[in-house]
DNA sequence: CGTGCAGTTGAGCAAATTCAACGCTTGTGG
DNA sequence: CCACAAGCGTTGAATTTGCTCAACTGCACG
């Protein structure tokens, strides 16, 4: 078992610019109200949005772009929690402070909305409460489909990274991939050589098309698909 | 990739038989007013709640014993998602149906709680929502560390085990465990064969002593967090 | 006292990792 | 515009880890 140091940073953040401020909103309705609770941060790629214990007065919805949250262990490697695509919240804790770091994967742009408000939205407003509380539901089923992913081998953990991917993506059978193949190495448990090779033996066998290394054709779901369950 | 059966049901289920109801309750006080609104369930072990797809009309407590969330795949493999222990609650759903099946590992007792009454009650009490938001998050945090467990060397996936059953259970480095082998490694994603192995290498290093297959004691907790982190 | 089940132990094997080399793309400076 | 370095991704060979298959032990129960 190896070392591998933290990926290097390669560029600089910069902090929020724009804020945009109102306090009206439908009710009811909640990723309206957050964004007009919210403040607009840009960001290059693979900057820091929030580190591990770090105190979680913020909440966070990807506006473009794409998350990774995270985990460094103490010998560094690191394990990818979940990928965030643009719609989804992410930051949620009950805690003082973060579990995981977050970090951009490509330039993006991430909507941070401040703790306090949201509480106290949904303390005037139960169906905001509702809708928050059914986010983390459905974050709860993402996370427990990843630890179903890890039990697997490694065709059967990359067949079903690309079927959620397909999922979250807009576009049918073509899947734009953000990420690199080390950032999908540390979600699957995998490495990257791995990873590799397993796509190349999928093209062989006609499963997929790999257009570029980030642009993958799904030529054949039902296979993924058997892989999958 | 061999297959294994799904673990034969032993014994016979029982439908509930008591029923306490009440509707008073101090606001702002969930776990208190999910007594009072559920049914108590008493099952032997190895009982199913409730089977993947079934209707999710009721959220569950666990009363006494304990009981494991998970799901079967295709090939017959077994993935345990999670051991709800006295306290919890489990079987959270925002859809229509149960993601999971849900089974008494010991002889239990569970509470079942009508989840309109819980929706109904979020709605006339904002921080009985907040509560119920607040476990579901610890819930997720759960599964979270769950997925970092099991992309680690089977050393590490035991030692992570015990030290979060150590940290629910009451007693402090005395662990009674409820569940099997094959329970235990259906969590991790190993075989019962690597679970043995590493526990009595465990044992052999002066870092646990097994007292009986069920009753373990972590002699070394500091060994232990050295495997995590 | 035998039967059956849960758990342990051992030997060989398969899958994924490690280590190493190589190719392709991109960006930079001459 | 080309040369070259740096990153990222792919491929190959050797090694390690955990799995499979099989035998065996201990314990509970009839």
């Amino acid at each position: 078992m190896l070392i591998r140091t933290a990926m290097a940073r390669t560029s600089s953040c910069q902090p929020p610019i724009g804020a945009r401020r109102s306090m009206a909103h439908r009710p009811g309705e909640l990723t309206g109200a957050l964004n007009l609770m919210g403040v607009s941060m840009p960001f290059n790629r693979d900057c820091e949005i929030y580190g591990e214990n770090e105190p979680a007065d913020y909440f966070y919805k990807v506006a473009t772009g794409a998350v990774r949250s995270y985990r460094v262990l103490h010998d560094g490697r690191r394990q990818i929690a979940a990928f965030h695509l643009p719609g989804d919240l992410f930051g949620l804790e009950v805690g003082k402070t973060h579990t995981c770091s977050a970090e951009t994967i490509g330039c993006s742009a991430v909507i941070a909305i401040k703790r306090s408000s949201i509480v106290a939205l949904t303390r005037r407003d139960p169906e905001a409460g509702r809708q928050l509380w059914e986010l983390t539901v459905r974050e709860l089923r993402r996370s427990q489909n990843h630890a179903m992913l890890l039990i697997r081998s490694a065709p059967e953990r990359i067949a079903a990274f690309l079927l959620e991917m397909a999922d979250r993506s807009p576009d049918g059978d073509a899947v734009e991939l953000p990420m690199s193949r080390q950032d999908i190495a540390d979600y699957l448990g995998l490495t990257i050589e791995t990873v590799s090779r397993t796509l190349t033996h999928l093209e062989q066998e006609r499963i997929i098309e790999l257009l570029s290394s980030r642009r993958i054709v799904l030529c054949n779901r039902r296979a993924l698909r058997l892989l999958n369950t």
